[in-house]
DNA sequence: TCTATATTTTGATATTTCTGGAATCATGGA
DNA sequence: TCCATGATTCCAGAAATATCAAAATATAGA
């Protein structure tokens, strides 16, 4: 049962648009965007818009509220830390002691815009 | 460019077969296991898992290696921990710390099985 | 109510991905 | 060589996803 939350919220992530809509709304914080200003920044038509949101909001990786008009998007951050925990669970069979320095060990360094580069992906 | 890499990645995670082989050799460590064993464990037809394992190399998030007639898999813990540092990365603006203490925040308690499940998920 | 704005839903088509049996390839040992 | 074992590739049908124009819905203000 768990593992289906988490292929949702991987499903939803590996696409060009909704990957691109969820690091925004990662940016952006806890505040979010309206659903417009996504459409803008990103170049999506309305309807194919919606479609993504609603695909990201299903996998629990984002929340909706409103406010007047628009709909405001915001990162669901704890669903995130959720699913890295259940991708590294019980890593070297849960003694990551006994394994080499870099492996098991929790990403560093990536907060400013390094991470996935030519020196960490090869 | 980059996102090519990290979609890739997550769509190869985004399959409950792949989910399962990846997360087999993130437990079972840098030595990994042989493609019979985890078909085997899996049960899963050898023409599945070989489209499967390919899936999760082009991703790269594996490797190959042969001994003798079997050929081990291993998991490629650098290219998760790029992953990871891809999706957060930037979060809040680059001012986590103007951010709620959860936001922003790497997975903790989750190297022995205690992640996305129903406290941490909801 | 009427109109304008913001967003979602519908629906039909196009594209991609998944599945698994059968054939093929690679290795090691007799 | 020949055979057995371990694993991959090929293939065609089945299933799931993506796209976006057009229609529908929700809200705010006059």
């Amino acid at each position: 049962m768990e593992s289906k939350i988490a292929i949702a919220a991987l499903g939803a992530l590996a696409h060009d648009t909704r990957l691109g809509l969820y690091r925004l709304l990662v940016q952006a914080g806890p505040e979010g965007m309206a659903a417009g200003t996504l459409a803008e920044t990103l170049g999506v038509p309305p309807s194919s818009l919606s479609f993504h949101l609603n695909d990201l909001m299903h996998a629990g990786l984002i929340e909706q509220r409103r406010a007047g008009r628009h709909l405001f998007y915001a990162a669901d951050f704890a669903r995130m830390n959720a699913l890295v925990g259940f991708l590294t669970e019980n890593c070297c069979g849960g003694r990551p002691d006994l394994c080499p320095p870099t492996v098991c060990a929790p990403a560093k360094g990536t907060k400013n815009g390094k991470a996935l580069s030519r020196e960490s992906v090869g």
